[in-house]
DNA sequence: CCCATTTCTTAAGACACCTTAAGATTAAAA
DNA sequence: TTTTAATCTTAAGGTGTCTTAAGAAATGGG
């Protein structure tokens, strides 16, 4: 199954398309293809697109001042993964997207994806929605940070993201969870 | 000036409204009175309404399993409060939002705002930019919270929130910033 | 104005998590 | 395969933040 018809096929889960519909909006999205830690966005930047991951896996990640990165977000096949922030407010971003794996993104700019909005009405609500579940999942993730221990946090990842949890190094995984990848060793060892 | 034209007065930083879509505003916002502590929404309700502050202070908050308060967002005159979450999915709302002090808050029901959406198109504009800063502000915090040690976090939010400082008790200025009020009291005495 | 309640502070000991440094594994490149 | 780089583990000692308990200060209700 090639890139596009993985992007259609996560479309059809959420809206319905007539072939015309799904036809014009294979011509909008552009297929990248990235190596391994190939960078899509560059803090600083204006993030202009959205990406859809087709294959792969990426991760978004904030540096801080003493240059330690810090992950916000996994992304693997049939997510989308990006800046938001930047994105919605075209401001410069505050966070890397970079490939873990070799990965295929489809991405499309925000013009285009304001006269996509036109021509196919059903992928407006389809963004609408997107929108509305990233907030809600930047909430789980806030409140879970703040009223839990590292540990209950790593269970939780483990249960909720078998997927990535055995396809990306554990450091990232330490990272994303706001920890040393030492401290998580120690903790993968204390509860086996 | 009564609560309403604090309502029409915050609507038009961010759009225009001709003076007979300011009375259909005007007519759709029901005022309600809110004395100290009282509770706005609880959590395990769905939360069917987006308010606006416009007299007063509130706060949303978590409350997790061993029954202890992480305050997620404070709101003054001016603000907008609610859990969102809830609000945009029609799910049982994760916090509780309460009065901090004696509050006058406008709102309006999901189905209500949906039909003024029809006849004043700004006023959707308007909450798609809400809902996008919503996004933006939590997202800081996330990453805020991520990289910066209780002494920094603390720094910044009174630099940034110096009204709220002086308003709120600081033990939940400690909730909010995900530390202990003995320990923010320490920090206070050390940084002074 | 006084009593009750709420809020803030102090201090000692405990624990979660970090830092550093080094070695052990595993994966990638040559 | 051999070498190099990336990733994971171990351990000792340190720091940030918490817990508990108690008292002090401020606030609000009667």
């Amino acid at each position: 199954m090639d890139a596009k018809e993985i992007l259609l096929s996560h479309l059809r889960e959420t809206i319905d398309l007539t072939p015309e519909e799904e036809s014009i909006v294979c011509d909008t999205y552009i297929e990248m293809h990235l190596k391994k830690k190939e960078v899509l966005l560059f803090a600083g930047e204006i993030s202009n697109h959205m990406r859809f991951i087709a294959a792969g896996s990426l991760r978004a990640y904030h540096m801080d001042e003493e240059a330690k990165e810090h992950i916000v977000q996994f992304g693997i096949e049939g997510w989308w993964v990006n800046d938001l922030y930047s994105y919605l407010t075209e401001t410069p971003a505050k966070q890397f997207v970079q490939a873990i794996e070799p990965s295929i993104v489809l991405q499309i700019h925000r013009d285009t994806l304001n006269q996509l909005y036109e021509k196919v009405p059903a992928i407006e609500r389809f963004y609408r929605l997107k929108f509305e579940k990233a907030y809600v999942a930047l909430q789980d993730r806030t409140i879970n940070s703040m009223s839990k221990s590292a540990e209950e946090r790593y269970l939780e990842f483990r249960s909720k993201y078998r997927s990535i949890e055995q396809r990306v190094p554990q450091y990232m995984i330490a990272s994303y969870l706001g920890i040393t990848p030492e401290f998580l060793s120690a903790l993968r060892k204390k509860i086996k």
